[in-house]
DNA sequence: AATTTATTGTTATAATATAACATTATGTAA
DNA sequence: TTACATAATGTTATATTATAACAATAAATT
């Protein structure tokens, strides 16, 4: 079997909907959201979700337990993301900057180790909220 | 009344059981752990760890739902935390790189916006199991 | 066609976290 | 020092997030 391109059924269903929300979407309100399309226990969902993270097409925000379609042609590689999160309205936005990326791609600890694969997440107040 | 210094009985008891242990704590087994101490439910531990991370003695490993103490001075006040994770044999470390602080600290995205607060968990192997 | 691997479906349950309410302790101010 | 306000605690119940275990189906590989 070739490495996956398309996405199954399940998967396209529930990137579908991640895709098109304006916020990160939390696995129970996805799975509220699909059960008219038949998805309807939540290991299908966090299986899906399991998978599009691995391939890249959508970013867990972990301090929300929330999911983002990836809006970075570049993370399908890396695994490497940045987010702001504004603390008021919770609005999350992908951060795609090549200066970062390049420094924390960089970065080495005091054992002169380094990180290819890393997750940022900056809190602070979004332009509206300001 | 004054802003709180000294840690109260049950803040106290989680966190010299944080701070001893030689790897993140989950709050479960932090219960677990605390229970012959008095501390009985979930809640218990969960108002504990909510203000200890507030204060800065502890901070939340988002990725593994799991707490470890503090070990930066600088912290307490900034909110301001990095670390690495060890894909193997979960490791965390705290890095304390003033280089690394101070980038994120300036950082700007596209809208000029700059975060005081950000975490950031870097992924790999850690020494001893490379 | 046989084999392997990925995906799906399903039920049950584990793990993580908070709501709501009553009580007790501690700090502040009249 | 009594009242008031605030913070911390105790307790029960429940909400939210995530995985285990097993059976069945579908798709790619040989």
């Amino acid at each position: 079997m070739q490495k996956q391109t398309l996405l199954t059924k399940n998967q396209q269903i529930i990137f579908d909907l991640i895709d098109k929300s304006p916020e990160p979407m939390k696995a129970y309100s996805i799975l509220f959201n699909v059960q008219k399309k038949g998805i309807k226990a939540p290991l299908q969902v966090y299986r899906a979700l399991d998978k599009l993270v691995e391939i890249g097409k959508i970013h867990k925000i972990e301090s929300r337990n929330a999911f983002i379609a990836c809006h970075n042609s570049s993370c399908q590689v890396a695994k490497a993301t940045a987010f702001s999160i504004c603390e008021i309205c919770e609005k999350v936005t992908e951060i795609s900057s090549a200066g970062l990326s390049k420094y924390l791609a960089n970065f080495k600890d005091k054992d002169g180790m380094k990180y290819s694969k890393y997750n940022l997440e900056f809190f602070g107040l979004c332009k509206k909220c300001r």
